[in-house]
RNA sequence: GCGCCGUUGGUGAAGUGGUUAACACGCUAGUUUGUGGCACUAGUAUGCAUGAGUUCGAUUCUCAUACGACGCCCCA
């Protein structure tokens, strides 16, 4: 068998309908702050990563993915998002449209050869946005805004948005010597780690997981010492827009980011979410002032952002987001002959043009098969065809909640569907109209308890085992209540500790 | 690149150096129910990641490889 590329992933059935909606809402909230969609492509030439993400990061020195093509090109698959938009920005000349500054979000795959793990992928989806050419402080908070946004109305709610400041390039430099400086009597004290990062990124050592409870640490110098006066004006006033646009965020002096580019402005969105791994940042960005004269285009100052979709997916799955997406369909035509089967042709199509959700039988499945199919496919109404019905120019339809049963004019059906489909009648513990089922996972989107009365027990039909984990997604007691012990009958197996 | 654990059917999984590898769920068919959702009966293949080794014999022991999970480094 052939399998997936290490670190790779196949999305599909639920989970890719939550990707789809995450990006659906990236797109809504990026249209209300007037970004531009931008794609770029997914290889550049090596070089623009070397330049532009910086020789000694690691994701370029041995996370990347390098080849030669047939002409003999040296080609990067994407680490990141920006150096690509920068490059194109310069490219396309844009710093010379009639409207600046350039505002561009984008949303893809990037490619890092690393070990994957808890959050952590070879091939991973980032979304991120760039404001390129303003250098004013509202343009960083409005970039963190955007982000934070992005993730409200998604549903998250237990993030944390760290903010911290590297200063210019001259504040940067002094404040690294001076930590040079400060570690360099004590470096055998620390890590191996930390040891390495003195030379080749003294800031690293600030966050290091190992020694953070050093005293000699934790009485390192700080970044806001050693900032210049303008430096330290513009971070006070970038904080001064995010509390007017009411942003919450907790200034934390411990934030490096590991990107060369970038100066002034920096932050990351944590999820904290009992459950996620060790990478808990789900988003991060900053200033990069210096990024596009570097690459060969004019002085330019520029802010941005990204966040990884699949930390965003396992944040809402982690947070138990109730998501608006529909895994139901309003109509299921069984048949059992031949001639019932082309009706059921015929009428699928007429009905999905009218815009329903139909669905009908390909497998040859009996009539008590497909009446289980459209369960499974929590179908809203079922209909037999049946031939004689069909000759009186009838239809026998059951809603599939009330159970109810009736025989209509076929001339009416879209007008019954139409007008049951937006009642009232689905939902007798809600008054959404969602038409969801108790024990089945309500997707109505809307605040409906529908999800919250599954009181299924043990014998909930969910599907679920006892002893076994439940993956309804209610919150039933199936998986826990297992007491029984090894000579059980309930065939659960559960092995307790003998 | 380093460390640690794992890999049995569509799914959850038991289990053993040696005849037909449990059990449950799911699925399909049948009986019954006025057309399903309950119950009962039957069926569900090529076998225990791949390759080598130890052995009379390995799914079970050893090694390598691949992949998965988690952690370090680093990063979203």
């Amino acid at each position: 068998m052939i399998q997936r590329q290490k670190g790779c992933s196949d999305i599909y059935g639920r989970e890719a309908k939550v990707w789809k909606y995450v990006d659906t809402v990236i797109d809504a909230i990026m249209e209300k702050y007037n970004y531009n969609y931008i794609r770029t492509p997914i290889f550049e030439a090596t070089e623009l990563f070397h330049r532009g993400v910086g020789e000694t990061t690691d994701i370029v020195t041995k996370e990347s993915y390098d080849f030669e093509d047939k002409g003999g090109r040296k080609i990067t698959l994407r680490p990141e998002g920006t150096a690509g938009v920068v490059r194109s920005y310069i490219e396309n000349k844009m710093y010379g449209d009639v409207s600046q500054p350039i505002k561009v979000y984008y949303n893809g795959t990037m490619y890092r050869y690393e070990r994957p793990q808890s959050g952590r992928d070879r091939e991973l989806t980032q979304f991120g946005m760039e404001i390129l050419g303003s250098d004013d402080p509202l343009s960083d908070a409005e970039i963190i805004s955007a982000a934070v946004n992005v993730y409200k109305m998604l549903g998250l709610k237990k993030l944390v948005v760290h903010l911290n400041t590297l200063g210019d390039d001259e504040s940067r430099k002094q404040y690294r010597e001076a930590l040079i400086d400060y570690f360099k009597p004590h470096i055998k004290e620390f890590c191996e780690d930390c040891q390495n990062r003195l030379k080749k990124n003294p800031l690293r050592i600030l966050d290091c997981k190992v020694d953070a409870e050093n005293e000699i640490l934790k009485n390192a110098p700080k970044t806001l010492d050693y900032l210049t006066e303008e430096s330290r004006n513009r971070f006070e006033k970038v904080q001064e827009f995010l509390d007017i646009m009411q942003i919450q965020y907790e200034i934390n002096p411990n934030i490096v980011r590991g990107l060369d580019y970038y100066n002034h402005t920096v932050f990351e969105i944590e999820a904290k979410v009992e459950g996620f791994g060790s990478n808990n940042v789900i988003g991060a960005g900053g200033r990069y002032n210096g990024l596009v004269n570097q690459l060969g285009g004019p002085q330019t100052a520029c802010v941005g952002f990204a966040s990884g979709i699949g930390r965003i997916v396992m944040a809402l799955e982690l947070e138990k987001v109730q998501l608006p997406i529909v895994d139901s369909i309003d109509l299921f035509l069984l048949y059992v002959n031949e001639d019932e089967k082309k009706y059921a042709a015929y009428l699928t199509q007429e009905l999905r043009t009218a815009g329903f959700i139909v669905e009908t039988e390909y497998t040859g499945r009996s009539l008590k098969g497909q009446f289980k199919q459209a369960d499974r496919l929590n179908s809203k109404f079922t209909c037999v065809l049946n031939s004689e019905d069909l000759n009186n120019n009838e239809i026998k339809i059951k809603n599939n909640k009330t159970k109810e049963e009736e025989v209509i004019s076929l001339d009416v059906l879209i007008y019954y569907l139409d007008e049951h489909l937006n009642s009232d009648l689905f939902g007798d513990d809600c008054d959404c109209g969602c038409g969801c089922q108790e024990g089945v996972e309500c997707t109505c989107g809307d605040d409906c308890k529908c999800k919250h009365d599954c009181d299924c027990d043990e014998n909930c039909d969910c599907g679920c085992q006892e002893g076994v984990e439940c993956t309804c997604g209610d919150d039933c007691k199936c998986k826990h209540d297992c007491d029984c012990d090894e000579n059980c009958d309930c065939g659960c197996h559960c092995h307790h500790e003998k």
